[in-house]
DNA sequence: ATTATTGTTCGTAATTTTGCGAACATAAAT
DNA sequence: ATTTATGTTCGCAAAATTACGAACAATAAT
């Protein structure tokens, strides 16, 4: 069994965490959306999308776990950004992941 | 409720299935693994994990349905590698998806 | 005080994921 | 025919995901 770094585990963890919050048609679309900058605001952010309030609520919760996206409050409403510092290391490490040419065709 | 169109709704969706795919950590260090070319044959996957062998053939199984690698049989070894066609596709799917540069700051 | 607006959280149900040991499949070697 | 080597599949259990309606929270407006 190799020995890998600590260092390699994390930077594989991250990878995956981000990843699988992305795994998700909605929340990919989220994030377009986000990017698009059409709006931030929760209300706009559901009424491009079939589901419930409810639903789209925990796919934005899903996306703040993993650092994506981080909101603020506007009373009465919610305003959704993406987090610039960690859409830049999500960025990265998915460059350096798909950066790898593959020579040998198996 | 924005319409979008069907091919943006698909390139979402396979966005998702791979990002699924690589939405965990195992699965990642798997596909790197093989980006190695260290070698190719089960077993030699295996052994670089803590995992029981029916872990390792699931994991390779769900890295398979997403398309990013695929495998030929060597009776007795099973000999995986990266689906080049896919791999490209996959990464110029992440690649398009990471170019958006976020201008405004929420 | 009551009502209206905007989202979150709770509770629930159905499905999927994860991990593993045991059993099985396949072909080569004895 | 048995045994050996290599992986897959089955069956199970625990945990996580997905989706939703209903209830709730917070503030503004009446």
């Amino acid at each position: 069994m190799i020995k890998e770094t600590t260092k390699t585990i994390e930077r594989q963890k991250q990878l995956a965490l981000f990843a699988k919050a992305l795994g998700h048609p909605t929340r990919v679309a989220i994030m377009e959306f986000l990017l698009a900058q059409e709006s931030c605001y929760f209300g706009d952010i559901h009424e491009v999308f079939p589901n419930a309030k409810a639903t789209i609520s925990q796919h934005l919760k899903e996306l703040k776990n993993a650092g994506l996206i981080h909101c603020e409050i506007e009373t009465p409403k919610v305003k959704y950004c993406i987090d610039q510092e960690q859409w830049k290391k999500a960025r990265q490490l998915f460059n350096d992941f798909f950066a790898t040419e593959i020579i040998k065709t198996c």
